[in-house]
DNA sequence: GACGTGTAATTTGCATGCAAAATGGACGCG
DNA sequence: CGCGTCCATTTTGCATGCAAATTACACGTC
Protein backbone atom coordinates (compact mmCIF):
# COMPACT_ATOMS: atom_id res chain seq x y z
CA UNK A 1 0.00 0.00 0.00
CA UNK A 2 2.89 2.11 0.60
CA UNK A 3 4.75 3.75 -2.59
CA UNK A 4 8.31 2.18 -1.25
CA UNK A 5 9.97 -0.63 -2.31
CA UNK A 6 12.13 -0.88 0.66
CA UNK A 7 12.82 -3.93 2.47
CA UNK A 8 13.43 -2.33 5.97
CA UNK A 9 10.13 -0.52 7.50
CA UNK A 10 10.20 2.34 10.28
CA UNK A 11 8.57 2.14 13.02
CA UNK A 12 5.36 3.58 12.46
CA UNK A 13 4.96 1.25 9.01
CA UNK A 14 6.12 -1.85 11.06
CA UNK A 15 3.09 -1.25 13.33
CA UNK A 16 0.73 -0.32 10.74
CA UNK A 17 1.44 -3.98 9.35
CA UNK A 18 1.71 -5.74 12.31
CA UNK A 19 -1.19 -4.23 14.03
CA UNK A 20 -3.31 -4.87 10.67
CA UNK A 21 -2.99 -8.40 10.85
CA UNK A 22 -4.03 -8.59 14.66
CA UNK A 23 -6.86 -6.60 13.79
CA UNK A 24 -7.63 -8.90 10.83
CA UNK A 25 -7.08 -11.97 12.63
CA UNK A 26 -9.17 -11.06 15.34
CA UNK A 27 -6.26 -11.06 17.90
CA UNK A 28 -7.83 -7.78 19.40
CA UNK A 29 -11.29 -8.55 20.04
CA UNK A 30 -13.50 -6.36 18.23
CA UNK A 31 -14.99 -2.95 20.58
CA UNK A 32 -12.01 -3.36 22.65
CA UNK A 33 -10.48 -0.50 23.40
CA UNK A 34 -7.17 0.20 23.17
CA UNK A 35 -5.02 2.57 24.84
CA UNK A 36 -2.17 3.75 23.15
CA UNK A 37 0.48 3.18 26.35
CA UNK A 38 -0.51 -0.71 25.93
CA UNK A 39 0.36 -0.95 22.57
CA UNK A 40 3.21 1.01 22.98
CA UNK A 41 4.22 -1.76 25.40
CA UNK A 42 3.55 -4.03 23.09
CA UNK A 43 5.91 -3.23 20.28
CA UNK A 44 8.44 -1.25 22.40
CA UNK A 45 8.40 2.09 20.92
CA UNK A 46 7.30 5.62 21.44
CA UNK A 47 3.66 7.04 20.95
CA UNK A 48 4.57 9.20 18.43
CA UNK A 49 5.17 6.63 15.73
CA UNK A 50 2.09 4.48 17.16
CA UNK A 51 -0.30 7.13 16.95
CA UNK A 52 0.63 7.53 13.03
CA UNK A 53 0.48 3.80 12.95
CA UNK A 54 -3.57 4.25 14.24
CA UNK A 55 -4.41 7.10 12.58
CA UNK A 56 -3.38 4.85 8.90
CA UNK A 57 -5.32 2.25 10.55
CA UNK A 58 -8.32 4.22 11.22
CA UNK A 59 -8.26 5.52 7.53
CA UNK A 60 -8.80 1.86 6.56
CA UNK A 61 -11.28 1.40 9.04
CA UNK A 62 -9.91 -0.91 10.99
CA UNK A 63 -10.29 0.89 14.32
CA UNK A 64 -12.37 4.03 15.05
CA UNK A 65 -10.33 6.63 16.72
CA UNK A 66 -12.43 8.82 19.58
CA UNK A 67 -11.49 12.36 19.88
CA UNK A 68 -9.56 12.59 23.16
CA UNK A 69 -10.52 9.32 24.03
CA UNK A 70 -8.33 7.07 22.19
CA UNK A 71 -8.94 4.29 19.41
CA UNK A 72 -10.92 0.84 19.65
CA UNK A 73 -11.12 -1.86 17.16
CA UNK A 74 -14.22 -1.60 14.98
CA UNK A 75 -16.59 -3.49 15.29
CA UNK A 76 -18.63 -5.21 12.16
CA UNK A 77 -21.61 -4.70 12.61
CA UNK A 78 -24.50 -6.47 10.37
CA UNK A 79 -25.06 -3.36 8.30
CA UNK A 80 -21.23 -3.05 7.59
CA UNK A 81 -21.10 -6.61 6.69
CA UNK A 82 -23.93 -5.84 3.97
CA UNK A 83 -22.31 -2.57 2.50
CA UNK A 84 -18.90 -4.15 2.56
CA UNK A 85 -20.14 -7.43 0.53
CA UNK A 86 -22.18 -4.58 -1.43
CA UNK A 87 -19.27 -2.99 -2.44
CA UNK A 88 -16.94 -6.23 -2.95
CA UNK A 89 -19.60 -7.08 -5.29
CA UNK A 90 -19.33 -4.02 -6.87
CA UNK A 91 -15.39 -4.24 -7.35
CA UNK A 92 -15.61 -8.27 -8.33
CA UNK A 93 -18.47 -7.50 -11.18
CA UNK A 94 -15.91 -4.71 -12.92
CA UNK A 95 -12.81 -6.91 -11.84
CA UNK A 96 -14.76 -10.27 -13.43
CA UNK A 97 -15.69 -7.86 -16.59
CA UNK A 98 -12.46 -6.56 -16.93
CA UNK A 99 -10.52 -9.82 -16.65
CA UNK A 100 -12.22 -11.44 -19.64
CA UNK A 101 -10.48 -8.74 -21.73
CA UNK A 102 -7.10 -8.86 -20.25
CA UNK A 103 -6.74 -12.51 -18.32
CA UNK A 104 -3.76 -14.44 -19.84
CA UNK A 105 -3.76 -17.86 -20.76
CA UNK A 106 -1.54 -18.61 -17.62
CA UNK A 107 -3.66 -16.63 -15.05
CA UNK A 108 -6.12 -18.53 -16.72
CA UNK A 109 -5.67 -21.43 -16.37
CA UNK A 110 -4.25 -20.98 -12.46
CA UNK A 111 -7.72 -20.34 -11.68
CA UNK A 112 -8.89 -23.25 -13.74
CA UNK A 113 -6.57 -25.40 -11.32
CA UNK A 114 -7.65 -23.88 -8.67
CA UNK A 115 -11.11 -24.55 -8.98
CA UNK A 116 -10.61 -28.05 -9.54
CA UNK A 117 -8.63 -28.32 -6.57
CA UNK A 118 -11.77 -26.43 -4.65
CA UNK A 119 -14.18 -28.66 -5.99
CA UNK A 120 -12.32 -31.28 -4.68
CA UNK A 121 -12.39 -30.42 -1.23
CA UNK A 122 -16.30 -29.74 -1.78
CA UNK A 123 -16.21 -33.23 -2.65
CA UNK A 124 -14.31 -33.77 0.28
CA UNK A 125 -16.24 -31.47 2.88
CA UNK A 126 -12.94 -29.70 3.79
CA UNK A 127 -14.27 -26.21 4.76
CA UNK A 128 -11.06 -24.52 5.50
CA UNK A 129 -9.57 -25.34 2.57
CA UNK A 130 -12.03 -24.79 0.45
CA UNK A 131 -12.07 -21.73 1.70
CA UNK A 132 -8.67 -21.15 1.08
CA UNK A 133 -8.83 -22.13 -3.02
CA UNK A 134 -11.76 -20.04 -3.08
CA UNK A 135 -10.67 -16.75 -2.06
CA UNK A 136 -7.37 -17.55 -4.27
CA UNK A 137 -9.63 -17.74 -6.77
CA UNK A 138 -11.59 -14.60 -6.15
CA UNK A 139 -8.29 -13.02 -6.15
CA UNK A 140 -6.74 -14.39 -8.95
CA UNK A 141 -9.62 -12.63 -11.12
CA UNK A 142 -9.33 -9.68 -9.52
CA UNK A 143 -5.75 -9.68 -10.22
CA UNK A 144 -6.61 -10.69 -13.46
CA UNK A 145 -7.95 -7.42 -14.36
CA UNK A 146 -4.58 -6.07 -14.41
CA UNK A 147 -5.96 -2.61 -12.14
CA UNK A 148 -3.64 -1.93 -9.14
CA UNK A 149 -5.87 0.34 -8.01
CA UNK A 150 -8.75 -2.02 -8.05
CA UNK A 151 -7.15 -5.17 -6.13
CA UNK A 152 -5.51 -2.55 -3.39
CA UNK A 153 -9.12 -1.32 -2.91
CA UNK A 154 -10.61 -5.05 -3.05
CA UNK A 155 -7.70 -6.09 -0.29
CA UNK A 156 -8.84 -3.04 1.46
CA UNK A 157 -12.48 -4.23 1.91
CA UNK A 158 -11.82 -7.70 2.07
CA UNK A 159 -9.13 -7.47 4.91
CA UNK A 160 -12.14 -5.95 7.21
CA UNK A 161 -14.60 -9.01 6.10
CA UNK A 162 -12.38 -11.52 5.70
CA UNK A 163 -13.56 -13.82 8.93
CA UNK A 164 -17.13 -13.46 8.15
CA UNK A 165 -16.59 -14.62 4.58
CA UNK A 166 -13.88 -16.83 5.02
CA UNK A 167 -14.67 -18.53 8.42
CA UNK A 168 -18.21 -19.09 8.29
CA UNK A 169 -20.01 -22.37 8.52
CA UNK A 170 -21.85 -23.10 5.86
CA UNK A 171 -24.62 -26.14 5.69
CA UNK A 172 -24.57 -28.25 2.49
CA UNK A 173 -27.59 -26.66 0.85
CA UNK A 174 -25.31 -23.67 0.64
CA UNK A 175 -22.21 -24.96 -0.03
CA UNK A 176 -23.32 -26.80 -2.88
CA UNK A 177 -25.50 -23.77 -3.91
CA UNK A 178 -21.86 -21.56 -3.99
CA UNK A 179 -19.90 -24.65 -5.30
CA UNK A 180 -22.60 -24.18 -8.75
CA UNK A 181 -21.89 -20.54 -9.00
CA UNK A 182 -18.46 -21.05 -8.97
CA UNK A 183 -18.82 -23.60 -12.05
CA UNK A 184 -21.19 -20.46 -13.80
CA UNK A 185 -17.88 -18.24 -12.67
CA UNK A 186 -15.47 -20.61 -14.50
CA UNK A 187 -17.62 -20.77 -17.45
CA UNK A 188 -18.22 -17.02 -17.88
CA UNK A 189 -14.92 -16.54 -17.67
CA UNK A 190 -13.81 -19.25 -20.21
CA UNK A 191 -16.43 -18.15 -22.68
CA UNK A 192 -15.05 -14.12 -21.95
CA UNK A 193 -18.48 -13.29 -20.86
CA UNK A 194 -17.91 -10.55 -19.05
CA UNK A 195 -21.62 -9.00 -18.32
CA UNK A 196 -22.20 -12.91 -17.23
CA UNK A 197 -19.46 -13.03 -15.10
CA UNK A 198 -20.53 -9.93 -13.50
CA UNK A 199 -23.91 -10.92 -13.07
CA UNK A 200 -23.20 -14.30 -10.96
CA UNK A 201 -20.42 -12.96 -9.05
CA UNK A 202 -22.73 -10.05 -7.72
CA UNK A 203 -25.57 -12.55 -7.34
CA UNK A 204 -23.06 -15.05 -5.45
CA UNK A 205 -22.19 -12.37 -3.14
CA UNK A 206 -25.68 -11.12 -2.31
CA UNK A 207 -25.71 -14.93 -1.70
CA UNK A 208 -22.52 -14.91 0.82
CA UNK A 209 -24.27 -12.04 2.43
CA UNK A 210 -27.64 -13.61 3.18
CA UNK A 211 -25.93 -17.10 4.25
CA UNK A 212 -23.37 -15.13 6.90
CA UNK A 213 -26.34 -13.16 8.19
CA UNK A 214 -28.56 -16.50 8.49
CA UNK A 215 -25.31 -17.96 9.87
CA UNK A 216 -26.13 -15.11 12.71
CA UNK A 217 -22.90 -13.76 12.64
CA UNK A 218 -22.19 -10.42 14.24
CA UNK A 219 -19.39 -8.64 16.05
CA UNK A 220 -21.90 -6.27 17.62
CA UNK A 221 -22.99 -6.18 21.31
CA UNK A 222 -26.60 -4.43 21.62
CA UNK A 223 -27.54 -1.75 19.26
CA UNK A 224 -26.60 0.75 22.07
CA UNK A 225 -22.91 1.63 23.02
CA UNK A 226 -23.53 1.57 26.72
CA UNK A 227 -21.33 -0.03 29.28
CA UNK A 228 -23.80 -2.52 29.54
CA UNK A 229 -21.62 -5.82 28.44
CA UNK A 230 -22.25 -9.27 27.81
CA UNK A 231 -19.74 -12.26 26.92
CA UNK A 232 -18.00 -11.09 23.98
CA UNK A 233 -19.08 -13.93 21.27
CA UNK A 234 -16.50 -16.07 19.96
CA UNK A 235 -13.75 -14.69 22.34
CA UNK A 236 -11.90 -16.78 24.27
CA UNK A 237 -11.94 -14.57 26.74
CA UNK A 238 -13.75 -11.63 28.18
CA UNK A 239 -10.98 -9.13 27.80
CA UNK A 240 -11.66 -5.89 27.29
CA UNK A 241 -7.77 -4.44 26.32
CA UNK A 242 -5.35 -6.11 24.97
CA UNK A 243 -2.72 -7.68 27.57
CA UNK A 244 -0.17 -5.37 29.20
CA UNK B 1 -14.98 9.61 7.04
CA UNK B 2 -13.53 10.32 10.88
CA UNK B 3 -16.09 8.79 13.56
CA UNK B 4 -16.59 11.75 15.54
CA UNK B 5 -19.79 13.76 15.56
CA UNK B 6 -18.21 17.11 17.09
CA UNK B 7 -17.72 20.22 15.18
CA UNK B 8 -14.48 21.10 16.70
CA UNK B 9 -12.14 19.14 15.11
CA UNK B 10 -8.55 18.52 16.72
CA UNK B 11 -5.63 19.95 15.16
CA UNK B 12 -4.67 16.68 12.42
CA UNK B 13 -7.95 16.54 11.41
CA UNK B 14 -8.43 20.10 11.00
CA UNK B 15 -5.22 20.07 8.43
CA UNK B 16 -6.34 16.60 6.97
CA UNK B 17 -9.77 18.52 5.97
CA UNK B 18 -7.86 21.62 4.88
CA UNK B 19 -4.82 20.15 3.02
CA UNK B 20 -7.17 17.06 1.54
CA UNK B 21 -9.20 19.94 -0.13
CA UNK B 22 -5.90 21.98 -1.51
CA UNK B 23 -4.30 18.96 -2.90
CA UNK B 24 -7.78 17.96 -4.33
CA UNK B 25 -8.35 21.73 -6.05
CA UNK B 26 -4.70 21.43 -7.01
CA UNK B 27 -3.63 24.04 -5.05
CA UNK B 28 -0.68 22.58 -4.60
CA UNK B 29 0.59 21.06 -8.12
CA UNK B 30 0.48 17.53 -8.64
CA UNK B 31 4.28 16.30 -8.12
CA UNK B 32 5.87 18.74 -5.61
CA UNK B 33 7.79 18.00 -2.63
CA UNK B 34 5.88 19.46 0.40
CA UNK B 35 8.38 19.59 3.40
CA UNK B 36 6.62 19.17 6.75
CA UNK B 37 8.45 22.35 7.71
CA UNK B 38 6.84 24.17 5.06
CA UNK B 39 2.81 23.13 6.18
CA UNK B 40 3.72 23.85 9.49
CA UNK B 41 4.26 27.28 9.03
CA UNK B 42 1.53 26.99 6.77
CA UNK B 43 -1.05 25.87 9.28
CA UNK B 44 0.98 27.19 12.16
CA UNK B 45 1.21 24.11 14.03
CA UNK B 46 3.86 21.74 15.10
CA UNK B 47 5.33 18.52 12.88
CA UNK B 48 3.21 15.88 15.34
CA UNK B 49 -0.04 16.50 14.08
CA UNK B 50 0.94 17.61 10.47
CA UNK B 51 3.15 14.04 10.01
CA UNK B 52 -0.08 12.35 11.68
CA UNK B 53 -2.23 14.25 8.65
CA UNK B 54 0.22 13.16 5.85
CA UNK B 55 0.03 9.83 7.35
CA UNK B 56 -3.91 9.82 6.65
CA UNK B 57 -4.09 11.37 3.45
CA UNK B 58 -1.03 8.68 1.97
CA UNK B 59 -3.90 6.76 3.13
CA UNK B 60 -5.95 8.17 0.44
CA UNK B 61 -3.81 8.14 -2.14
CA UNK B 62 -3.65 12.43 -2.21
CA UNK B 63 0.22 12.41 -1.37
CA UNK B 64 3.19 9.67 -1.40
CA UNK B 65 5.84 9.07 1.30
CA UNK B 66 8.92 8.57 0.58
CA UNK B 67 10.76 6.92 3.69
CA UNK B 68 13.36 9.52 5.22
CA UNK B 69 12.46 12.35 2.64
CA UNK B 70 9.11 13.06 2.93
CA UNK B 71 5.76 13.64 1.27
CA UNK B 72 5.04 14.62 -2.86
CA UNK B 73 1.54 15.20 -4.00
CA UNK B 74 0.29 12.13 -6.05
CA UNK B 75 0.46 12.45 -9.68
CA UNK B 76 -2.20 11.39 -11.65
CA UNK B 77 -1.11 8.86 -14.38
CA UNK B 78 -2.78 8.19 -17.19
CA UNK B 79 -2.84 4.12 -15.65
CA UNK B 80 -3.97 5.94 -12.31
CA UNK B 81 -6.52 7.80 -14.22
CA UNK B 82 -8.04 4.70 -15.78
CA UNK B 83 -7.37 2.49 -12.84
CA UNK B 84 -9.67 4.47 -10.77
CA UNK B 85 -12.23 5.18 -13.64
CA UNK B 86 -12.42 2.02 -13.82
CA UNK B 87 -12.81 1.43 -10.05
CA UNK B 88 -15.24 4.09 -10.20
CA UNK B 89 -17.56 2.55 -13.14
CA UNK B 90 -17.98 -0.88 -10.62
CA UNK B 91 -19.11 1.21 -7.70
CA UNK B 92 -21.60 3.05 -9.58
CA UNK B 93 -22.51 0.26 -11.23
CA UNK B 94 -23.66 -1.35 -8.10
CA UNK B 95 -24.66 1.46 -6.65
CA UNK B 96 -27.11 1.84 -9.66
CA UNK B 97 -28.26 -1.90 -9.13
CA UNK B 98 -29.12 -0.97 -5.73
CA UNK B 99 -30.78 2.50 -6.19
CA UNK B 100 -33.17 0.92 -8.31
CA UNK B 101 -34.31 -1.53 -5.40
CA UNK B 102 -33.93 1.01 -2.60
CA UNK B 103 -34.52 4.91 -4.14
CA UNK B 104 -37.30 7.18 -2.54
CA UNK B 105 -39.44 8.91 -4.45
CA UNK B 106 -38.17 11.95 -3.37
CA UNK B 107 -34.56 11.38 -4.06
CA UNK B 108 -35.46 9.96 -7.12
CA UNK B 109 -37.90 12.82 -7.63
CA UNK B 110 -34.27 15.26 -6.93
CA UNK B 111 -32.76 13.22 -9.66
CA UNK B 112 -35.03 13.89 -12.43
CA UNK B 113 -34.56 17.40 -11.70
CA UNK B 114 -31.04 17.17 -11.48
CA UNK B 115 -30.94 15.38 -15.03
CA UNK B 116 -33.86 18.18 -16.15
CA UNK B 117 -31.66 21.41 -14.97
CA UNK B 118 -28.60 19.24 -17.10
CA UNK B 119 -30.21 19.03 -19.86
CA UNK B 120 -30.67 22.60 -19.95
CA UNK B 121 -27.43 23.35 -19.25
CA UNK B 122 -26.13 21.12 -22.30
CA UNK B 123 -28.55 23.44 -24.55
CA UNK B 124 -26.79 26.99 -23.81
CA UNK B 125 -23.74 25.02 -24.04
CA UNK B 126 -22.66 26.05 -19.99
CA UNK B 127 -20.24 23.78 -19.46
CA UNK B 128 -19.04 23.98 -16.08
CA UNK B 129 -22.77 24.22 -14.98
CA UNK B 130 -23.10 20.95 -16.37
CA UNK B 131 -20.62 19.26 -14.81
CA UNK B 132 -21.88 20.74 -11.43
CA UNK B 133 -25.43 19.27 -11.89
CA UNK B 134 -23.43 15.85 -13.71
CA UNK B 135 -21.47 15.39 -10.58
CA UNK B 136 -24.57 15.94 -8.48
CA UNK B 137 -26.74 13.31 -10.52
CA UNK B 138 -23.66 10.71 -9.88
CA UNK B 139 -23.41 11.39 -6.46
CA UNK B 140 -26.76 11.18 -5.72
CA UNK B 141 -27.43 7.91 -7.39
CA UNK B 142 -24.45 6.48 -5.08
CA UNK B 143 -26.42 7.96 -2.32
CA UNK B 144 -29.29 6.20 -2.93
CA UNK B 145 -28.01 3.05 -2.78
CA UNK B 146 -28.14 3.48 1.00
CA UNK B 147 -24.96 2.11 1.32
CA UNK B 148 -22.62 4.25 3.75
CA UNK B 149 -19.30 2.46 2.42
CA UNK B 150 -19.99 2.55 -0.53
CA UNK B 151 -20.51 6.13 -0.93
CA UNK B 152 -17.66 6.86 1.69
CA UNK B 153 -15.48 4.73 -1.18
CA UNK B 154 -17.22 6.50 -4.09
CA UNK B 155 -15.95 9.80 -2.83
CA UNK B 156 -12.81 9.18 -1.94
CA UNK B 157 -12.20 7.55 -5.65
CA UNK B 158 -13.58 10.05 -7.07
CA UNK B 159 -11.46 13.02 -4.79
CA UNK B 160 -8.57 11.74 -6.69
CA UNK B 161 -9.84 12.47 -10.37
CA UNK B 162 -12.10 15.36 -9.65
CA UNK B 163 -10.44 17.45 -11.21
CA UNK B 164 -9.85 15.26 -15.04
CA UNK B 165 -13.51 14.09 -14.49
CA UNK B 166 -15.27 17.40 -14.08
CA UNK B 167 -12.92 20.10 -15.27
CA UNK B 168 -12.43 18.33 -18.44
CA UNK B 169 -13.42 20.44 -21.75
CA UNK B 170 -15.39 18.05 -24.25
CA UNK B 171 -16.15 18.45 -27.87
CA UNK B 172 -19.87 18.45 -28.57
CA UNK B 173 -19.67 14.86 -30.20
CA UNK B 174 -18.60 13.59 -26.56
CA UNK B 175 -21.03 15.87 -25.14
CA UNK B 176 -23.91 15.03 -26.77
CA UNK B 177 -23.14 10.93 -26.62
CA UNK B 178 -22.78 11.48 -22.58
CA UNK B 179 -25.98 13.59 -22.98
CA UNK B 180 -27.68 10.39 -24.33
CA UNK B 181 -26.07 7.79 -21.83
CA UNK B 182 -27.68 10.28 -19.09
CA UNK B 183 -31.27 9.85 -20.72
CA UNK B 184 -30.81 6.22 -20.34
CA UNK B 185 -29.79 6.33 -17.03
CA UNK B 186 -32.61 8.21 -16.38
CA UNK B 187 -34.73 5.70 -18.15
CA UNK B 188 -33.36 2.49 -16.34
CA UNK B 189 -33.70 4.31 -13.75
CA UNK B 190 -37.51 5.28 -13.85
CA UNK B 191 -38.07 1.80 -14.56
CA UNK B 192 -36.05 0.88 -12.13
CA UNK B 193 -33.87 -1.74 -14.35
CA UNK B 194 -30.47 -2.36 -12.19
CA UNK B 195 -28.80 -4.40 -14.54
CA UNK B 196 -29.52 -1.87 -17.44
CA UNK B 197 -28.28 0.76 -15.18
CA UNK B 198 -25.48 -0.63 -13.92
CA UNK B 199 -24.05 -1.62 -17.57
CA UNK B 200 -24.96 2.20 -19.14
CA UNK B 201 -22.91 3.81 -15.97
CA UNK B 202 -20.22 1.12 -17.36
CA UNK B 203 -20.41 2.37 -20.85
CA UNK B 204 -20.45 5.90 -19.74
CA UNK B 205 -17.67 5.96 -17.72
CA UNK B 206 -15.59 3.96 -20.01
CA UNK B 207 -16.32 6.56 -23.07
CA UNK B 208 -15.39 9.23 -20.11
CA UNK B 209 -11.86 8.02 -19.94
CA UNK B 210 -11.66 7.52 -23.85
CA UNK B 211 -12.47 11.28 -23.68
CA UNK B 212 -10.61 12.40 -20.80
CA UNK B 213 -7.24 10.62 -22.40
CA UNK B 214 -7.69 11.58 -26.06
CA UNK B 215 -8.33 15.45 -24.52
CA UNK B 216 -4.61 14.57 -23.38
CA UNK B 217 -5.20 15.04 -19.94
CA UNK B 218 -2.09 14.26 -17.72
CA UNK B 219 -0.27 15.07 -14.90
CA UNK B 220 2.70 13.23 -14.62
CA UNK B 221 6.07 14.56 -16.30
CA UNK B 222 8.69 12.13 -18.58
CA UNK B 223 7.91 8.45 -17.64
CA UNK B 224 11.49 8.53 -15.70
CA UNK B 225 11.13 10.68 -12.46
CA UNK B 226 14.32 11.52 -13.21
CA UNK B 227 15.24 15.59 -12.30
CA UNK B 228 15.36 16.12 -16.03
CA UNK B 229 12.00 18.97 -15.57
CA UNK B 230 9.43 20.58 -18.18
CA UNK B 231 7.14 23.13 -17.27
CA UNK B 232 4.41 21.58 -15.05
CA UNK B 233 1.33 21.87 -17.72
CA UNK B 234 -1.62 23.84 -15.92
CA UNK B 235 0.28 25.29 -13.56
CA UNK B 236 0.24 28.83 -12.77
CA UNK B 237 3.97 28.91 -11.87
CA UNK B 238 6.86 26.32 -11.83
CA UNK B 239 7.26 26.43 -8.28
CA UNK B 240 8.51 22.80 -6.78
CA UNK B 241 7.17 23.60 -3.22
CA UNK B 242 4.76 24.70 -1.39
CA UNK B 243 5.01 28.68 -0.99
CA UNK B 244 7.11 29.20 2.51
C1' DG C 1 32.78 21.90 -18.59
C1' DA C 2 31.37 17.17 -16.74
C1' DC C 3 31.82 14.38 -12.90
C1' DG C 4 32.92 12.20 -8.44
C1' DT C 5 33.91 13.36 -3.29
C1' DG C 6 33.61 15.12 1.19
C1' DT C 7 31.39 18.11 4.40
C1' DA C 8 27.86 21.39 6.23
C1' DA C 9 23.02 22.32 6.43
C1' DT C 10 18.56 20.64 6.11
C1' DT C 11 14.99 17.28 6.84
C1' DT C 12 13.03 13.30 8.54
C1' DG C 13 11.93 9.68 12.34
C1' DC C 14 11.38 9.04 16.92
C1' DA C 15 11.38 9.91 22.11
C1' DT C 16 10.10 12.80 25.69
C1' DG C 17 7.57 16.45 28.31
C1' DC C 18 3.57 19.17 29.37
C1' DA C 19 -1.28 20.91 29.42
C1' DA C 20 -6.12 19.70 28.58
C1' DA C 21 -9.58 16.30 28.50
C1' DA C 22 -11.52 12.06 30.09
C1' DT C 23 -11.88 8.35 33.50
C1' DG C 24 -12.62 6.31 37.99
C1' DG C 25 -13.96 6.51 42.45
C1' DA C 26 -15.00 8.48 47.17
C1' DC C 27 -18.33 11.07 49.09
C1' DG C 28 -22.73 13.19 50.09
C1' DC C 29 -27.68 13.58 49.16
C1' DG C 30 -32.28 12.23 48.18
C1' DC D 1 -30.02 1.79 46.97
C1' DG D 2 -29.73 5.03 43.04
C1' DC D 3 -27.57 9.22 41.53
C1' DG D 4 -25.03 13.55 41.02
C1' DT D 5 -20.61 16.06 42.45
C1' DC D 6 -15.88 16.71 43.26
C1' DC D 7 -11.13 15.50 42.97
C1' DA D 8 -7.05 12.33 42.00
C1' DT D 9 -5.39 9.59 38.30
C1' DT D 10 -4.95 8.30 33.76
C1' DT D 11 -4.92 9.19 28.89
C1' DT D 12 -4.86 11.89 24.99
C1' DG D 13 -3.18 15.89 21.86
C1' DC D 14 0.48 18.61 20.86
C1' DA D 15 5.21 20.91 21.09
C1' DT D 16 9.93 20.31 21.43
C1' DG D 17 14.59 18.09 21.21
C1' DC D 18 17.89 14.93 19.35
C1' DA D 19 20.09 11.44 16.31
C1' DA D 20 20.15 9.50 11.66
C1' DA D 21 19.37 10.05 6.90
C1' DT D 22 19.21 12.96 3.07
C1' DT D 23 20.29 16.99 0.47
C1' DA D 24 23.00 20.90 -1.09
C1' DC D 25 27.16 22.57 -2.36
C1' DA D 26 32.02 23.65 -2.54
C1' DC D 27 36.10 21.56 -4.08
C1' DG D 28 39.25 18.85 -6.69
C1' DT D 29 40.07 15.77 -10.66
C1' DC D 30 39.74 14.39 -15.34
Amino acid sequence: MGTNTDATATLHEEVVARLREMLIEGVIPPGARIPERDLCRLFAISRTPLREALKVLAAEGHVELLRNRGARVARLTSRDLRELLEVCAGLEAIAGELACQRVSDAALARIEALHAEMAAHHRSHDLPRYYQCNRQIHEAIVRAAGNAALAAMYDAVNARIRRARYLAPMPPAHWDLAMREHEGIMNALVRRDGAGLAHILRRHLDNKFKEIELAGFAESEAAASSPARRTEPGQANGRRHVAR
